[in-house]
DNA sequence: GAGTATATTGGAACAAATTGGAATATATCA
DNA sequence: TGATATATTCCAATTTGTTCCAATATACTC
């Protein structure tokens, strides 16, 4: 069965929770204890992750740790994940709270409607509203490289 | 579980002291007996490492010790990071007094609010003000990579 | 060197926020 | 139409954060 798909809406409960869909709660406990790690993506939605992809996304070494010392730019790399991650746990009744300081980046404050999205590797979670404009802006930019390809196939001939 | 992650604010007490979150605290016992060492960084933060990464990030070989008797440079990095970095250990309460000599330059003064990062290796204690500046930064920074994507997705068809 | 004053530390008590669960309501399917 | 499953609301218990106070240690003065 295809694992984190589709698309759920949600609400933001008065405590920031979330009730996620049966389907993408059975997804994560397939592949652990419902142990997951949020990250709050840059473009403004709330990525959540098993513990086991974003451990796989993050993996570091020594060499990494001797870095830190030497680079802002390493620094600053660390401290990105790093602040923008949080681990929790899928509750028995399915929910998951938010965690409070990435629920403004997110607009996903309280008593707003959401929507799950599955994402092969996870799920997001997105303000209703941001998300139709993403979805407007990935349709738009095939489109675009549809437009290109078509374009291309009459250049290349030679 | 994700160590060493989020966001949390916190207050410099009236004697410098912080109350560290508790899974920040959980996080330091588990790796050690809650010692730990503090590096004053240059963009004027206070990081916080548990002694095992930071005598990582410092480890030193017969090589750097003979380097330090030839090159200036090599002892000005031996002298940046012994100036700037002290040792402690987290009380049972889970509070940390900061260094004095350290407070004025990472803005920590007794009463400021601060805010505690997680750095995925250990945590930075900034100034609020100034972490939103430097978050700021970093956003920008990160959107302008994802706008640059984009237009190279349409560019480089060949 | 003794006494006083100041600084520092640890602990306790109170207040606030968070969490989990139960109960009720709603929807879905047979 | 009834039974099951899902969704929502509400409440109580626990956890967490903050403030205040007391005890100890340190420094300073006489």
């Amino acid at each position: 069965m295809l694992a984190f798909c589709g698309q759920d809406k949600v609400l933001v409960d008065a405590n920031g929770r979330v009730k996620l869909p049966v389907h993408v709660v059975e997804d994560f406990l397939s592949d652990g204890k419902g142990d997951v790690v949020f990250y709050c993506l840059p473009e403004g939605a709330l990525a959540i992750y098993p513990e086991k992809v974003y451990a796989e996304m993050r993996r570091r070494d020594a060499e990494d740790i001797r870095k830190a010392g030497m680079s802002m730019l390493k620094r600053r790399d660390l401290r990105r994940f790093g602040a923008w991650s949080a681990s929790a746990t899928i509750t028995q009744q399915g929910r998951l709270t938010l965690p409070v300081e990435f629920r403004q980046p997110a607009l996903l404050e309280a008593g707003t409607e959401a929507i799950v999205i599955g994402v092969e590797i996870g799920v997001e979670i997105w303000n209703l509203k941001r998300w139709q404009d993403e979805l407007k802006l990935i349709n738009e930019h095939e489109l675009d490289r549809g437009d290109l390809e078509l374009a291309q196939d009459l250049k290349i001939e030679s």
